[in-house]
DNA sequence: CCTACCGATCGGTAGG
DNA sequence: CCTACCGATCGGTAGG
């Protein structure tokens, strides 16, 4: 076998720092990394069509053929990000979800936090699943789909628990739950790194989403019960009480 | 001057029927117009770099070379869609600012209303536009940022109002106008034609933007002078009794 | 609005 | 990871 200088040798002994099968090969999996981040931003920038391997190649100081040695097609590059994209927010969202210790409406909010910074954390990943739906294989397409789907029946169902709790205004689940959704994901087309930072930004637009189906509170004393009522008139007292504590003489 | 067979002689009468010069070369217009209409789909659908010249005469049934009888390039044909995309929505928008009938938080959900229309009518321009903003020509993505950057500053000009008024909760004027574009301009990824109307989808959308950004009634009572806190003090009895009314026994 | 043609570039492969 | 090469397709033009 003949040496290859370029390769540091690796200790003798197998076991030596190799906690895992994937250290195996670090050489080839950091440049794997190295190319699915350059073909993300390339992608993201100019759409997988409006993007050559030319690009890619010349991006990272290789020539084209080069990108071979680490995938087999530009299609494969594409739903490899694809996968990346598709299971990376999912089971943070998820966990947020099954929360019990928080109640439907505030689920919400953390829900729509979590999804502004993990799309302004990942923003190249975003953009390129957006603009590139439509050339993804049948397979990608498939779990792309399904992966939106699940995201938006979750949103709609902690809408549909807020609903009922009273927490949350009677609305169509699926309009809200996309409605969710937009605000969210907007934020990469605007958001400016030298400006709010991005758990400002999330911070707001989490308000923002919450408050958009948060019952009023004057819906929800139409619905009170007398006994509320009357809670709530104490409370009405107290207020004024405060107001007028600040100026004696009125 | 040769005639020309197949151009119909118009009425030697100058002025029968044809109230503009626009009217003058109807066939080409005509034409013209399909081939923009089959351009704004399949470029909203595949992309810009993604739709080949041969693509959208084949949708046509025309040949391609034909397609250059009516646009000198392929950037010109989507300069001409951008130009359309981003004055389309523009008027409309700042008639609505300017309304001096409605309050601001009126004139900010009729704003979000007309977006959400103006989206779902024109959903394959939109996405055209939004996918191939980095494949334009440098004066094309001139106008479509100054496009973009006057209507959120509209926006945020009617907020800046609504909460000088009262009407709407303190916050960044800038994130919350970007966020009501935002919940506005995700219909386009999730409508379906098959479900609620584009007025209904609209009315939804416009009611979840304004009560995201509104002063709830409990903010309002904090900051509210003595005599309001009495007046509110009223209404909360009247609800009380009419509660009560419905059941004398309790 | 067509046929015939252009140079440039595309994704992908052979072979080392 | 490179050089050299492949057929296919791209946008655009000549000439009618």
């Amino acid at each position: 076998m003949a040496s290859d200088s370029q390769r540091p040798k690796t200790p003798s002994t197998p076991r030596a720092a190799q906690p895992t099968a994937a250290a195996a090969t670090p050489r080839k999996q950091l440049m794997e990394n190295e190319v699915l981040e350059h073909a993300t931003r390339l992608f993201a920038e100019r759409g997988f069509s409006g993007t050559s391997l030319q690009d890619i190649a010349t991006s990272m100081g290789l020539k084209r053929p080069a990108l071979y040695y680490y995938f087999k097609s530009k299609d494969e590059l594409l739903d490899r990000l694809i996968v990346e994209g598709v299971n990376g927010p999912a089971h943070e969202l998820a966990a947020i979800a099954k929360r019990s210790d928080l109640g439907p409406a505030e689920r919400l909010h953390a829900i729509t936090r979590q999804n502004v910074k993990w799309v302004l954390t990942h923003t190249d990943l975003f953009l390129l699943l957006v603009k590139s739906e439509s050339e993804l294989s049948p397979a990608s397409a498939k779990k792309f789909n399904a992966g939106r789907r699940d995201a938006a029946d979750m949103v709609a169902a902690v809408i549909e628990e807020g609903v009922a709790a009273g927490e949350l205004r009677p609305v169509n689940t699926r309009v809200a739950a996309l409605s969710v959704f937009g605000i969210s994901n907007w934020t990469a087309w605007w958001f400016q790194p030298g400006g709010d930072s991005i758990d400002s930004v999330a911070d707001q637009v989490a308000d923002m989403a919450l408050a958009s189906l948060q019952q009023s509170d004057l819906a929800e004393r139409q619905a009170m019960s007398p006994r509320r009522a009357i809670a709530a008139l104490r409370q009405d007292l107290d207020r004024l009480e405060q107001t007028l504590g600040q100026d004696r003489s009125s």
